[in-house]
DNA sequence: AGTATTATTGCAAACAGATTGCAATAAGTC
DNA sequence: GACTTATTGCAATCTGTTTGCAATAATACT
């Protein structure tokens, strides 16, 4: 928290209740837009939906956050101090469970097969969690 | 060609002119809705945008098509003929690429990490193509 | 070929998610 | 506490997609 404090601040920007709660309300989990907005809107305080668009776009280019984009489904923004990594969907019940694989394996043998010069790469997997099947 | 009228036909459905030309524009690569749209009315007869998105959908129904998603931009439509497969997006020209993949280089490892079952999953790589480099 | 049936199309309107302009507000500095 | 200016809220706008409905045209049947 302390961290994202200062790289808000090192950009000359400030840091709002604003940005304070919705840091607080990522922590749970990935989330789209409009979870976001109805999870910080449950409790007292109001703000309002463009303000949570602002501030996601902000946080997204100074990499505090990571968008995430499942199929064809909203895209979904995630605190980005976990590191690059993949993720289990649940079609069942929207579960998303983080998971971390050797990523070289792959890797390899793109490069094997063409000349693209591979800068990054999204890996998604959808299914059924352990409580759903 | 034929092969795909017949799985028209056979949900009593009609071979329209514009499902003709929707298909043979898709021949050439997977395109956004808008691409489409353009391509086809880049001819002498017009084709309402609607109409695009209703062959579309209707098409993903019957399993004509599939639908990819590259990160955060517009959807594409590619002929679903080829099979299971993964792309190389080039961040500069927009070239896509077909790549295929011995998966279970992979999905042997995500067996071992976690309980969900999985039922697909989706690969994509962004870099830089051949050419644009 | 002509007629009947009904899936499909085009057009206008509605909808949903995201963005923008601007005045009022409040975070940070002195 | 006063000053500067990034940020917020609100209304309006924009962009992509969906829906209702009457007109059209693909198919099947005389
Ligand atoms: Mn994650
Ligand atoms: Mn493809
Ligand atoms: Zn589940
Ligand atoms: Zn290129």
């Amino acid at each position: 928290m302390d961290k994202v404090k200062q790289i808000i601040k090192d950009k000359g920007q400030r840091f709002t209740s604003q940005k304070k709660e919705i840091l607080n309300v990522l922590q749970q989990k990935p989330q789209t837009v409009f979870e976001i907005y109805t999870a910080v809107n449950s409790k007292k305080n109001h703000m309002n939906k463009v303000t949570v668009y602002r501030i996601l776009t902000s946080f997204l280019e100074l990499g505090i956050v990571n968008k995430v984009q499942f199929n064809d489904k909203e895209a979904r923004f995630e605190l980005s101090n976990s590191g690059h990594h993949h993720h289990l969907v649940c079609e069942v019940c929207g579960l998303i469970e983080d998971i971390q694989l050797p990523e070289n394996i792959f890797l390899k043998e793109v490069k094997n097969k063409t000349d693209f010069k591979i800068k990054s790469h999204s890996l998604e997997f959808f299914g059924i969690c352990d409580r759903c099947q």
